[in-house]
DNA sequence: GATTGATGCAACCTTAGAGTTGCAGTAATC
DNA sequence: GATTACTGCAACTCTAAGGTTGCATCAATC
């Protein structure tokens, strides 16, 4: 599991747009029609936003009736949470030990 | 603190390019004409991306004679990862109480 | 003080992406 | 079965962003 697979993570939520989609799912899940009622862009570009948080995992999508419905899935930003913080974690480690070979000469 | 001043950082974060330069960072401070020559971009480039990234507070830089050294701040992605984290759980726990609301029906 | 090696700035090219409009397709409903 | 409402697809515009080349600038070194 390379860091490679979370820059598309990180790219998706970059966007304005999008985290105003999720906030809006986390609410309770709707479609992209129903999406469009509420933010201030069109029903296409809502669906391409959501196409892009499916891709990389941050959302799910369920057919009811004849409406696409997407909600959230928590897990994902958890993972990306935890991966982030591990990163941030190897890079405080490897910096202090820089610093302490830094200070040694 | 809201999370529109997270949207910049994750933005940053969502290019390939950038993260080899963190990770070229990682391993010791450096400036943009050293980075230059170790990764397969210009020194241009590599400085504007380097200003993206103190931008949002995930670099810092110090001259050091003539040269301008950048280093990694720990931090911040420390910070970004924390506050992810608690996004991923207020949403687990919202989709929670929408899932249980639901099941009451 | 001339040279060397670093940064800073500007113009330019190219592509990806965010957004739009328009229309075709398709599944419910009356 | 006609209508209604949602999704799907395609073409188009526009801007921002990543990358490049070229030149100016400025500090350190010999």
């Amino acid at each position: 599991m390379t860091i490679s697979t979370l820059v598309p993570v990180f790219a998706a939520l970059g966007d304005e747009t999008r985290w105003s989609i999720l906030a809006a799912l986390g609410e309770g899940d709707a479609s992209a029609s129903a999406l469009a009622g509420r933010l201030p862009v069109t029903r296409q570009a809502i669906a391409r936003h959501l196409a892009v948080l499916q891709e990389v995992g941050l959302v799910d999508s369920v057919r009811v009736g004849r409406e696409l419905r997407y909600r959230v899935i928590g897990t994902q930003l958890s993972d990306t949470a935890r991966r982030l913080d591990r990163i941030g974690d190897e890079w405080d480690r490897r910096l202090a030990a820089i610093t302490r070979i830094a200070e040694e000469l």
